[in-house]
DNA sequence: ATTTTTAGGTACAGTCATGTATCTTATTGC
DNA sequence: GCAATAAGATACATGACTGTACCTAAAAAT
């Protein structure tokens, strides 16, 4: 009962913009091992038919869907304020992984029986010429303006806060508040870099939340 | 054809820990997604009803055969080596993580339609009482010892050598070798403690192999 | 206005997994 | 040896998804 304008049947852009969307929905809500053209077709309201006429498979058509999203908000880092920036920079990554096209990409990548093409057709299509990571993007900035020692940045320490929210993440299942931001930054971003981390505001530790699950762990 | 003893029928515990074993193996290939009855069933050579009657459902059993496991293997802290002993139990994590049963711990704990009554199942069945993560035993040990400052050691420190070592493995699919568990150590853990990183033997980063890619990101 | 394109809808045969029921028989306990 | 137990095997109705065929009618192109 959605006004279209008069017309009862959609086509084009339309059409493709509803089934992108319902099957990025589909593939986040339950990972590509129970992606099927029928979820898709149900939720798009359209016919499996129609499906069958461009792709072959839920995955081949997901990977199209995500190539067409929206990108992801870029860090805009500011004046002076790394810690903030860095901070920030991670709650947008949060955001993102919590969207459904976050979702879906990260049910990919950690789908076990995930095919490396697939994998690489993501990386060329959905990810290809961006700028860098999130907690990178502010890092270098800084660097380029001569307050972080370039030398330091290797790709073990660019990756330091994303690996440690994504843990985050698949440990609790939920989004880190912002104090297990700023400890991230603090306590394990800030050192890597060479800086000493800023005076602890509360000297708590952020609260555990849940439990702590290493990627091959158990509770700390 | 193999030597059953003369025996044509596996019962108790010869047929659970082939049922054990298929759950675990198919979990690992397929994720709890496409874990069925009925591929358990015949990867067991048994007969679903067999099954049925222990298991409501595949789930179900796979908790059960998750929690009779080998439990993984612990670090051994050494006597005066904490460089080395950290990355022998990132060592130890990736070995893990690349079993049948890492790698369907893992396949449940990323899948986007996990029950949180089955991850916390997981977690007070297979991971009870157990000393902590890989990296945590290690550091805790030297701690005691009065070479790492105590207080260091908040959540977010104990997780960081396990966080980039998951997250590596999401990217690249693939076990990260010593080297990359070097630079994690030299790189992240250790000045996370507040020790200087020894001096590196090459300058040089690790290499990049494939990508890195951010939990929400993008090649760097 | 007429033709071309393509979305919507129905139908169907084939495959796979589900639960349940039923029967036979190997193994175990007494 | 005999009875109880439980594994192995077969069958069946049900339901989900697949891939294809086929038809219709709406929207766009001419």
């Amino acid at each position: 009962m959605a006004d279209t304008g008069g017309r009862t049947r959609r086509r084009g852009k339309d059409l493709l913009d509803a089934i992108y969307a319902a099957a990025v929905e589909e593939a986040a809500a339950g990972g590509p091992g129970r992606l099927t053209m029928d979820a898709i077709a149900k939720r798009a309201a359209t016919a499996r038919t129609t499906l069958y006429r461009r792709w072959s498979d839920p995955l081949d058509l997901l990977l199209d869907a995500l190539a067409e999203l929206h990108p992801v908000e870029q860090p805009a880092p500011g004046a002076d304020d790394l810690r903030g920036d860095l901070i920030a920079s991670l709650r947008l990554m949060v955001d993102w992984g919590f969207s459904p096209a976050g979702r879906a990409v990260l049910a990919i990548l950690a789908d076990p029986a995930r095919d490396p093409a697939v994998v690489d057709a993501l990386f060329e299509r959905v990810f290809a010429r961006r700028g860098g990571t999130f907690t990178q993007t502010v890092l270098r900035h800084y660097a380029h303006e001569g307050r972080i020692d370039p030398a330091r940045l290797t790709p073990v320490v660019l990756d330091i806060g994303e690996a440690l929210v994504a843990k985050r993440i698949m440990d609790t299942g939920e989004a880190p508040d912002d104090d297990y931001l700023a400890a991230v930054v603090d306590q394990a971003v800030l050192p890597a870099v060479g800086l000493p981390a800023e005076p602890p505001r509360h000297p708590r530790t952020p609260r555990r939340g849940g439990r702590t699950v290493t990627r091959g762990g158990e509770p700390a």
